[in-house]
DNA sequence: CTTGACCTTGTAGTTACTACAAGGTGCATA
DNA sequence: TATGCACCTTGTAGTAACTACAAGGTCAAG
C-alpha cells in the first residue's frame, strides 16, 4: 500500500509517517520501481501500535523499547525481563489511574440520568492515590 | 505550601507550575506578605490531577475540560452529560488497549521465567482491534 | 495532457513544557 | 551583618513530537 492509504487507514499525516521513518521508530519501506513508498500489512500494524502507544502517553523512546521487544528472540531473557517489569508497572498504574477516573465519569453520568447534580469527586478521581 | 514544596510534593518543576497558572490550568495561588505564591491542599489535588491526567494522554485541552467537570453545578445537566459520555468513551478505548498491553507484557514476563522464548505478539497487542 | 499523489530538501509553526539569564526581594543562619 | 538560597518578574531560547508549507521534480490515471 502507499503512503497516502496508509495514512487514511491509521489516521497519521503523511508527513508523519515520513518523520516516523526519519526517526527510526517505523521501518522504511520497499520502494516501486516509481520510487514510491510501498508497506506491507506489517508497517500498517506498527503503525497503529505506535500511534496508541503515543495516545496512551508513552513517549517515543518508551515506544521504541516496547517495539524492540518485538524482537526480544535476539537476546537473552533477562536483558528482555527488566524491561518488560517495567513497561508493566507502569502499564499497571496506568490502567489503576484511568480506572478510577471511568469510576468517577460513570458516576458522573449517573447522577446526570437521574437529573440530580451529585457532588463531583473528578479531581479526587486521580489526585487521591498518592504514591 | 510554597512552590518549592509543591513542586517536589508533585514531581513538577516550578516553572512548569507557573506555566500551569499563565495558561489558567491551575488557578492563581494566594500571595504571602512576601509576595510568594501559597498554594493550598485542592491546588495540590489539581496538580496531581493534571500531571496525571497529561501522562494518560490527555491533551491539555481534554484536561481543561475534564477540570471544567468540576463545577458543573453551574451548568445544566445535559450539557455536562454530553462531555462526560465522550470523555468517558475515551477512557475506555483506553483502558481496553493498555489491558490488552498488559496481558502482552505478562505472557512475555512467564515465558522469560520458564526461561523459554515464547512468540511475540506486542505489536499485535495494540495493533489488533482496528476500530 | 492535465491533475493529483507521490518524491526530495528545507524551513518554520504548534504544543507542552524546560532551561536559562538578568535583576530584584525575603529570610534563615553562620 | 553577610552569605546563600528560595522566591519574584520578564524574556528568550531549547526540546519533543509533530504539522504545515514551499520549491522543484516524477509518475500515472482519466
Amino acid at each position: 500500500m502507499r503512503i497516502g492509504e496508509l495514512a487514511k487507514a491509521t489516521g497519521t499525516k503523511a508527513e508523519t509517517i515520513r518523520y516516523y521513518e526519519r526517526e527510526g521508530i517505523l521501518p522504511a519501506a520497499d520502494r516501486t520501481d516509481s520510487n514510491y513508498r510501498d508497506y506491507s500489512d506489517e508497517h500498517l500494524a506498527t503503525l497503529i501500535f505506535v500511534r496508541r502507544a503515543r495516545a496512551l502517553g508513552f513517549t517515543m523512546a518508551q515506544v521504541r523499547e516496547l517495539l524492540a521487544l518485538s524482537d526480544h528472540e535476539d537476546k537473552p531473557c533477562r536483558d528482555v525481563d527488566q524491561l518488560v517489569q517495567r513497561q508493566l508497572g507502569e502499564v499497571t498504574r496506568k490502567i489503576a489511574d484511568l480506572t478510577s477516573l471511568q469510576n468517577e465519569l460513570q458516576h458522573m453520568l449517573r447522577s446526570c440520568q437521574a437529573d440530580r447534580i451529585g457532588e463531583c469527586r473528578i479531581v479526587e478521581s486521580l489526585a487521591r492515590p498518592l504514591r
